[in-house]
DNA sequence: AAACTATATCGTAATATTGCAATATATAAA
DNA sequence: TTTATATATTGCAATATTACGATATAGTTT
């Protein structure tokens, strides 16, 4: 197969699998942590910032901006890039909720 | 290709892309969700409870525990999983710092 | 218009992931 | 010791991901 059957669950567990994808590579990482850096940036800028190839970035960059985290404004001939903050806020409540965890394994 | 260049990236950005990958699949969210709901259990709890086959829930459970997220105890001849309490509270922590975005995008 | 800059898309090769039937392993119960 | 229970591993097919050269698209500058 090789297909995630994503019928058979929630959406809000869809959800989160989704932005978890999205994080779930060391460039999106960089460049999530570059534009948290920088504010706000023109492609070109991650290209030459990052070890990876421009159709490689654009990849990664569509991907991020699928999954809502990052938007891109048509600046000129470029595209300025940055952090989409309710998706970025969504991501840290999903992720960072301190739930009590009672352990009680065998 | 299909391999990810690690070693162009961060120890830092490696292991916050391994751990978003353990949880980048909804029948991990979900086991995850089950297993904080439940504090402790059987693989075959889980078989039951999700709409995969034993095998498949098997080797979710195996990548949940290489990521660290989860531990499994032997107990007579079933094993019993957990939430393994440090990385849950470090994903917490690397997914939750609430980040002052100053966003000035084009 | 021609040349330049910036980004996206296409095509493709290599590798990874998902899912499960079949089977192996290991302890428990009868 | 046979049978049942619980989990892991193997093998395989289908699909997804990663990476990049080549190329397309589109605005900018000269």
């Amino acid at each position: 197969m090789g297909l995630t059957k994503t019928d058979l669950f929630t959406e809000n567990q869809n959800e989160i699998a989704i932005l978890a994808k999205a994080i779930a590579h060391p460039a999106r990482v960089a460049i999530i942590e570059y534009l948290l850096k920088v504010n706000a940036c023109i492609c070109n800028d991650i290209v030459n910032e990052l070890p990876l190839a421009q159709p490689t970035i654009s990849q990664h960059l569509k991907e991020l901006k699928n999954a809502g985290i990052i938007k891109g404004n048509i600046e000129g001939n470029a595209i300025c890039y940055c952090i989409n903050e309710p998706v970025f806020y969504k991501i840290q409540g999903l992720f960072g909720t301190i739930l009590p965890i009672q352990n009680k394994c065998c």
